[in-house]
RNA sequence: GGAGCAUUAACUCAGCUGGCAGAGUGUCAUCUUGACGUGGUGAAAGUCACAGGUUCGAGUCCUGUAUGCUCCA
């Protein structure tokens, strides 16, 4: 846009102002934040993507939000950090490295463990960077100076400082337990990297003889393959049908070993036969039986899902081989007794779908009962806020039943667990570094534990690991606890509530003061967009058609915090064509009459209304306009109402700035008289620039691009301080003055319309007012000449000379009649009359029902009980005109 | 088996502390009015899922039912 030669393209073009401004941007440092003691803190903390990761939709909802908020902040004069990042993405990463080696033809052990990491750092380095360029398209305000990782230097301190704290602690250990594992990944998996589908499965019910006895015990099982590790079988203590058999022993099939038969309260009667079998190294359930009855652990599984010697004749073959080949030998046996259909849930790997196998390893742990206490207090007390708040029963459910979390994974990408162990005597020994001297056995030689630290467990640590902790650095004073952390409610368990507790404990603070939950992006269908259903909709492609704006704006409008949104292109273009809209609107006060021959001299300081001359109604009215909508968006952005408020800026700039204001000014800017018309423009602009102000966080380039075509103070929108909203300015009067004389535009408009008189015909017309009111109609003539086809406007107190053949219709303040009696259609008008009657009666009966209610006389506000009077007085007296009216037309027509 | 959410115009969704049901898109009609046709003007379109309850007053609060989605076990 050039001012300058008045050269102003017609459409706004994102593509060549949004990268040129982001680097203006950059250059000016705008982004950057130091603690700053005359200042507030205002700090969030990005959700750090994946280095894998592409930019999805669901980043650009979510970084949308905190840029809105931040940009917001940071306008609002506070000293506003915004921390970015990315997370090393533990087994994903690890799975694109083994997959790349894999087109090579190696193995991660083809490389070793230093060449692997090797590679999975220049990985790192070639494409780590990209999501975060990604981020800058979109226009995130982040403080990229302090862009952080999970593996770097000082989140690693971080990460072995807590291992060995917690460890010194007691809360971490190391143990054999049951875990999930996953064959594909060859990994330990926490309870949360596991998701359960459910799927169509077989119960198969199976005889186990009874040694010394014909009598055989039947029970069922949807996992087969497992019996060769079954140290038990169990009934209820209080099952009658199998009282007898209780201290008795089976012989197990196949594997030809004698179990006890023992009773638990665990065995479900009412399920299945009500006796199962127990394998306590491949379930969880029969895992705390096994170690209630001190059974013995038969793990016949390996870790690549095949079945080990344990199994006998089915070592080597895969899990659901195995399971073939047993079922058809139970048979062979006569011992399947039958095989029933049977839906089950299913625990699948979250990262390749591979169905898990709880088994028993050896793994380390953190112990959650005394972590999980204090972080539930935190939001119960409500230090922490969840928004909405009914996420924190999501989140209290999954606390009060958590379990030990396990820490180790089978992986090399990712933080090694700092944990050694003596070459000679094998003492275990955690430290920061790695150690010189057994304590045991003065040995000097240390292994380092092979495994690395589940990803989740370095950005627990997130929010205070990248303000420097452990260091006690200035921005962790500052700046921490951060104020707010946006993300969808699908990594509440994964993230969320490990940063609460880790925060908790460690730093003594909560991590954060809100948590402003989300929904996730589904496609127009309403399915969620997944890379394998390749329904995904890239915002870089939307971005590149439409505009970074436009995409935001189409993300924040129409959603509210926890719930999910469908993405419509049409909701993009509805977005971008509001862009245009506003640019055409800067460009018509740019381009405004006498444009280049020095008028802009009075759009001079535009944080401040002061009209040359004097105001009219309508510049009155759309400044108070303004101001009541400065109150309610940083009313609405206060309490994370981000649609709310970018509705009611689009609102008031598409209808009430451009439809209404810059149509009843133009008759003062296309006129001669030159102290109205820098009125006009001065509101023009204070208006409008004041307006972006608000738009800002929302549509961040557009509106710094119009900003700077505007007269203005300061380099840039982004620094300018937000509206705040000016009593002096709000004019209740000239609202409702501007209100009367809108309704009676419309109601000519409409008259029109209904009669199809052409725009180009003008008419006559005459208002009948009360007297009080004839000066506001009068002042407004001109308005309707312009918007309403007049020709000329006759305002009168009284009904004298009015001419019985027009149209007519009435509004709250005035009796309108257009002298038009050849385009009048006696039927249509009678309809259209008798229609307003009912309209008006049944308001009326509405109201008259109300007020006639004693109950609420009493109990209702006053204010409400005088609001409901003054419109019946309304519309009693509109009645009356009608039925003037329709006396009139009865006159008429004979 | 437990829990949460949703149900409002043809479609997608807003609707804050209960006080005259809204938007976008789509539809219909109309307009090349000197910012914008990515536009203007006007119109049609709703038993706020159902059944109860609380209240002077319920889309909004409570209870239950139905349907759909999600999470946990």
């Amino acid at each position: 846009m050039d001012r300058q030669t008045g050269n102003i393209a017609k459409t706004y073009d994102p593509g060549q102002v949004e990268d040129r401004i982001y680097q203006e941007w950059m250059k000016k440092g705008y982004f950057h934040a130091e603690p700053d003691q005359n200042k507030k803190p205002f700090c969030i903390v990005i959700p750090p993507p994946n280095i894998t990761g592409q930019l999805h939709m669901g980043h650009a909802l979510d970084n949308t939000w905190q840029d809105i908020l931040i940009r917001w902040k940071r306008m609002q004069g506070y000293s506003t950090l915004w921390v970015p990042g990315t997370d090393h993405a533990s087994i994903a990463t690890e799975a694109k490295i083994v997959a790349k080696l894999a087109e090579e033809g190696l193995t991660k052990n083809d490389v070793g463990r230093d060449g692997f990491l090797k590679r999975a750092w220049e990985w790192k380095d070639q494409y780590g960077g990209r999501i975060v360029d990604q981020l800058k398209k979109l226009g995130s305000s982040c403080d990229w100076s302090r862009e952080r990782f999970t593996l770097d230097e000082g989140c690693s301190k971080a990460v072995i400082e807590v291992f060995v704290r917690l460890y010194e602690k007691g809360l971490i250990y190391q143990g054999n337990r049951i875990i999930n594992w996953c064959p594909q990944c060859k990994t330990a998996l926490s309870d949360a990297e596991v998701e359960y589908k459910e799927k169509q499965g077989w119960f198969w019910y199976i005889a186990y003889p009874i040694k010394g006895s014909e009598e055989k015990v039947i029970l069922a099982t949807t996992r087969p393959e497992t019996m060769l590790g079954d140290t038990a079988v169990a009934v209820h203590p209080e099952d009658k049908r199998y009282q007898h058999l209780i201290g008795k022993t089976v012989l197990l099939p196949l594997a030809n070993r004698e179990i006890p038969i023992i009773a638990d309260t665990y065995v479900d009667r009412d399920f299945g036969t009500g006796v199962v079998k127990i394998t306590p190294a491949h379930d969880p359930n029969d895992f705390e039986v096994g170690l209630r009855h001190q059974l013995p652990q038969i793990r016949v599984i390996n870790d690549d899902g095949t079945m080990n010697a344990e199994a006998g004749q089915y070592e080597g073959m895969d899990r659901y081989e195995a399971r073939k080949a047993i079922v058809e030998d139970l048979k062979k046996l006569g011992l399947m007794v039958k095989i029933e259909e049977h839906t089950h849930n299913v625990g699948e790997c979250y990262r390749c779908s591979t169905t898990v196998e709880p088994i028993i390893s050896k793994q380390w742990f953190v112990k959650m009962k005394p972590l999980a206490e204090p972080a539930i207090e935190a939001v119960r007390s409500g230090q922490i806020r969840f928004v909405p708040d009914r996420f924190a029963k999501i989140y209290y459910n999954w606390m009060e039943n958590i379990k030990d979390w396990c820490i180790s994974r089978q992986l090399w990408w990712g933080h090694r667990i700092p944990a050694y162990y003596c070459e000679k005597c094998g003492a275990t020994v955690v430290a920061r570094e790695k150690p010189t001297h057994c304590s045991r056995c003065g040995n000097d030689q240390f292994r380092q534990d092979e495994d690395v630290l589940d990803t989740w467990f370095s950005s627990a640590l997130w929010p205070f690991s990248t303000l420097g902790w452990p260091e006690k650095t200035e921005e962790l004073s500052y700046y921490y606890p951060t104020n707010v952390l946006v993300t969808a409610y699908d990594i509440i368990f994964f993230w969320v509530a490990r940063m609460i507790f880790s925060g908790l404990e460690h730093t003594k603070e909560v991590p954060f003061r809100d948590v402003l939950i989300h929904g996730i992006v589904r496609d127009s269908q309403g399915t969620k967009m997944s890379k394998s259903l390749g329904n995904g909709i890239d915002p870089l492609e939307v971005i590149d058609q439409y505009g970074a704006d436009s995409l935001r704006m189409s993300l924040i409008l129409g959603n509210s915090p926890g719930n999910d949104m469908r993405f419509y292109y049409e909701k993009v273009e509805a977005s971008r064509n509001f862009a245009n809209k506003i640019w055409n609107a800067t460009r018509f006060i740019l381009m405004n009459p006498g444009e280049g021959q020095g008028q802009m001299r009075k759009m001079e300081s535009q944080n401040r209304w002061s009209p040359a001359g004097q105001p009219e109604i309508a510049d009155r009215w759309i400044v108070s306009r303004y101001n009541r909508l400065v109150g309610e968006v940083t009313e609405n952005l206060d309490k994370y109402e981000l649609g709310l408020a970018a509705q009611k800026i689009y609102d008031f700039i598409w209808s009430e700035f451009c439809d209404w204001y810059i149509e009843l000014v133009k008759p003062r800017l296309y006129g001669t008289e030159e102290e109205a018309r820098d009125t006009a423009l001065s509101t023009l602009t204070y208006v409008l620039s004041n307006t972006l102000k608000l738009l800002h966080p929302f549509m961040p380039f557009l509106t710094e691009e119009l900003w700077q075509h505007l007269p203005h103070e300061g380099e840039s929108i982004m620094t300018a301080s937000w509206p705040v909203q000016r009593q002096e300015e709000l004019n209740e009067d000239a609202e409702e003055e501007m209100q009367a004389v809108m309704d009676v535009i419309r109601a000519v408009r409409n008259i029109r319309a209904e009669k199809e008189v052409s725009p180009s015909r003008k008419t006559k017309l005459i208002l009948v007012v009360e007297p009080g009111n004839a000066a506001l109609f009068q002042n407004a003539e001109v308005y309707f000449e312009k918007l309403a086809g007049a020709s000329e406007v006759s305002i009168r107190t009284g009904k004298e000379g009015i001419p019985v053949n027009a149209a007519s219709v009435v509004t709250a303040k005035a009796q309108i009649t257009i002298p038009m009696a050849d385009l009048i259609d006696f039927e249509q008008e009678k309809k259209r009359l008798k229609k307003e009657k009912a309209n008006l009666e049944k308001e009326l009966a509405r109201a008259g029902a109300k007020l006639s209610n004693e109950g609420f006389i009493r109990k209702a506000p006053a204010a409400i009980v005088q609001a409901e009077r003054e419109k019946q007085e309304k519309y009693q007296v509109m009645l009356k005109h009608v039925l003037e009216q329709a006396a009139n037309l009865e006159q008429m027509e004979r």
